[in-house]
DNA sequence: TGTTGCATTGAAAACGTTTTCATATTAAAT
DNA sequence: ATTTAATATGAAAACGTTTTCAATGCAACA
């Protein structure tokens, strides 16, 4: 049916061997050369990479699994990845969790499965407390969501010092009670929350914090509630930018004035963050970098798997807008 | 090194055939299928994809190409996508072109080189055009992108009935001079301004278009442009959501009120089509349903390959907000 | 001219599965 | 008890490549 290499070199007049050399970059003379790439233009072949895979034991494919691809950060991770895998002349292997840490496992078995030469994972919270457990063939590198110390190559954001910022801007602005909402299930909002909590010490103020899981519907109610108790906060700190939306919809359910009688800042600069009125003072995240270092911290793993774990910590910036500044 | 369906036959004191036929559903006696489950269990053992796909000729596996993974309308395709074929038993082979038709060329023919089973494809206009010319040994099923008439099987939007929709919504309200402004370099764009012409044709009214290129600062300018000119439109239709931003910000750039002086409407709704003030009227594509729709294309494809070309049109809500709204 | 060495080539083995085929076993039917 | 049919099993072939290995040809060198 399908053309295969034996076609090829019937045609070319050459041995299979000679022709997988051609495509493979060995060492052939220009005739020969000529004469395949003739035939293969002829036939219109095309490889079967799972018999390359099969014999050649290499894949040239690096997996990469998010936790929820409808985030525009991990849309932008992707893309970041696809596109350096792709200069590397890697191809990637591409799958999304939506935080459900089953589906998670499966797909790290099908990774071992499919034989990838690396693995980039931003794991949900769970995921990454039993990774341990498991024993790859090739290297992992986890991007976005890893605790202090990993046994893997590590490529994040500085949540605590960005977390810090915010509330340091916040407090310069005169903000005195300022709270904080932060994901319950993933290890981000872990450490944004510490980091705002060692803030609010240094500052001299006391934290109000609540930890939700990330959905909106209940966010939301829980800000309404927050915001029209008396003990409400002056300005408040999302963890995510699913929160900061909601937030937003909250000081305008319960008609508080943003930056008047809250403030409002967060993580994650989307296309929204400065289009609403006012704009949203946000962390933004090194996404293009994070994915470029991703996919380079799984290169050189490959080269050389005994060198040094490495922890790549980038700084995100903060970025003021109108949620923030007292008028 | 890695473990084998022979290492597990070994352990399991049965042959190499015995454990295939317990691990793909075959006959086996239950007292063969326990020792080879345990040997299983005991080694770790992972099936080689590349072997199983090489000798078995099936790949389970659905290549989806989208053309902007950035934009919310294909990740929530994609998202869509995944899950639909997850439930099938299939995994997704997942590529993003980037508009840019020689990657999307490269990713075809990567399609052809995986041996995919089947395949969803998002074109650039160019690619659209040129997907003819290609010979494939599997399905192939156009989602959001196809013209009339294709060869393939087709889900799409009614781009067409949905621009009349805005542009009737519009008249309704009182507008008189309802511009548009169409993408340049995709079939979609090119519907809508169809829909768009033939519904202000029908209405009496004339047609003032623009069509450009989807890029954010262009746009905005030349809407800036068109805005601050003496013969300005009082309404305008955006083909994409892209342009939507640009004509929002252009409006305020230029200090036009929304929606006294201009009512703007565009297609997809995004977070942010509500978050802002006033709320944008867009047209809200039926994106689960075309990536469901999709992956039940190929697959019924798969299994019957001389039914009937499909063609299924769905049609999209027209979501009315503030932005269209004379008050 | 006769060796040596290097570059090029083809034959055949190998990769880890599934599938075919023939055989052995069991159950059912007479 | 004998035959027939159905089922379960293992040996070996097959999938389409790459890679190893040995052989060939050619140029360079003594």
């Amino acid at each position: 049916m399908a053309v295969g290499i034996k076609d090829v070199a019937k045609i070319a007049g050459v041995s299979p061997a000679s022709v997988s050399r051609v495509l493979g970059g060995g060492s052939v003379s220009d005739k020969v050369r000529e004469k395949v790439l003739n035939a293969v233009k002829a036939t219109g072949y095309r490889p079967n990479m799972a018999a390359r895979r099969l014999r050649s034991n290499r894949t040239e494919t690096i997996g990469l699994i998010v936790a929820d691809l409808v985030n525009p950060f991990f849309t932008a991770i992707t893309q970041a990845v696809e596109s350096a895998a792709y200069k590397a002349g890697m191809r990637v292997m591409f799958c999304n969790t939506g935080e459900d840490p089953e589906r998670e496992e499966m797909y790290l078995r099908f990774m071992q499965e499919e034989r990838v030469s690396g693995l980039i994972v931003a794991p949900t919270a769970q995921g990454l407390k039993s990774l341990s457990k498991w024993s790859f063939d090739f290297p992992l590198v986890l991007i976005d969501r890893a605790r202090d110390k990993e046994k893997f190559d590590v490529i994040v954001m500085n949540n605590h010092t960005a977390a810090r910022e915010l509330v340091t801007h916040l407090h310069s602005q005169g903000y005195q009670r300022i709270g904080g909402l932060f994901g319950a299930t993933s290890i981000t909002g872990e450490q944004r929350k510490e980091g705002y909590i060692e803030a609010i010490r240094s500052l001299g103020l006391k934290p109000e914090i609540k930890s939700l899981p990330s959905t909106a519907i209940v966010a939301q109610k829980e800000l309404e509630a927050w915001f029209s108790s008396a003990d409400r906060p002056d300005a408040i700190i999302l963890s995510n930018s699913l929160f900061t939306r909601s937030a937003l919809m909250a000081a305008r359910a319960t008609g508080l004035q943003i930056p008047d009688d809250i403030a409002i800042a967060g993580f994650d600069d989307e296309p929204w963050s400065s289009l609403v009125d006012p704009g949203i003072t946000v962390i933004r995240q090194p996404v293009e970098m994070m994915g470029k270092e991703a996919v380079s911290a799984v290169i050189q793993r490959i080269e050389s798997p005994n060198a040094p774990l490495r922890r790549l910590m980038l700084s995100g910036e903060c970025v003021i807008r109108g949620s923030s500044r007292k008028r």
